[in-house]
DNA sequence: GGTACGATAGGCT
DNA sequence: GCCTATCGTACCG
């Protein structure tokens, strides 16, 4: 409450924006709309999103969640921005993968099952953190896998950089966010975020994008990582923007059956 | 450039 | 013992 400072002048705002790789052999048809590039002054995205965009079914929420900004206001108050181009639904009890599988209920996963909009960060393979939103449905969230980052990209870099190795090579803008902890890392979205309200929280909102993506630049794709999930694993409850360089796992398989 | 592998580490169950 | 990952390195084209 003290000191709500607006130091708009402290923010870093680069205009830069990721570049894009074109890969030499990719089909000229699907990659056209690549990435986004709107940072060119004093814009911003617009108003936060409030608890009526976070309250619709998991599926739903995960694919609107394609082309919004997520916002992180650090302590001194620097805004970093990152459009999130990757997502996951994980849609509560019926759902093997979900760690609220069959209504399970623990201490971890409260979150889970607060309101739609409740942030559900936990502590995965020991030193790494993922971060979620809970949507509609007992135990359903989207999990937040990957961002384009669009400013205060300097910020990231340093953020990301602490538990690396001092003399690893540089970061290249596109990894910064590539990946549910990467871009926990690069927002410093630490464990206290865990049962707070991405709709009314200071330090962390979500903002209207430029544009959302239209239906042919969207993937559906199986989840990553939840090889245990028995039937769930095929499922295709992931969901990213085609052709942007900053999704963590391109699935060609994928790409080409949503092509016909 | 990509892919594949082993090492990593702590909390949850 | 498992887990909604990541890093550095090796190797391939």
């Amino acid at each position: 409450m003290s000191g709500q400072k607006r130091k708009l002048d402290s923010v870093s705002v680069e205009a830069t924006t990721v570049k894009s790789s074109h890969a030499q052999d990719s089909p000229p048809a699907k990659t056209a709309a690549l990435i986004s590039r709107y940072f060119t002054g004093e814009e911003k995205s617009g108003p936060r999103l409030g608890e009526d965009f976070f309250n619709q079914p998991c599926i739903s929420l995960a694919k609107a969640f394609l082309g919004k900004v997520l916002v992180r206001r650090l302590p001194d108050g620097t805004e970093l921005r990152g459009r999130v181009v990757e997502v996951e639904a994980y849609l509560g009890g019926e759902d093997k993968a979900s760690h609220s599988s069959g209504g399970k209920r623990t201490e971890r996963n409260t979150a889970m099952f607060m309101k739609p909009g409740t942030i559900y960060v936990y502590q995965i393979y020991g030193i790494y953190l993922c971060m979620n939103i809970s949507s509609q449905g007992e135990g359903a969230a989207v999990l937040l896998r990957s961002l384009e980052p669009l400013q205060s990209l300097e910020a990231m870099r340093e953020l990301r950089s602490a538990r690396r190795k001092e003399n690893a090579r540089p970061l290249k803008d596109k990894e910064l966010c590539n990946g549910p902890s990467k871009l926990c890392q690069a927002l410093d979205i630490q464990r206290g975020f865990d049962r707070r309200d991405l709709s009314s929280d200071h330090e962390v909102w979500l903002e209207q994008g430029p544009e959302s993506p239209t239906p042919e630049t969207m993937v559906s794709a199986p989840r990553i990582g939840i090889n245990y999930a028995g039937e769930w694993v095929s499922k295709p409850l992931r969901f990213y923007i085609q052709g942007n360089s900053c999704v963590s796992v391109v699935d060609k398989a994928a790409e080409r059956a949503s092509s016909t």
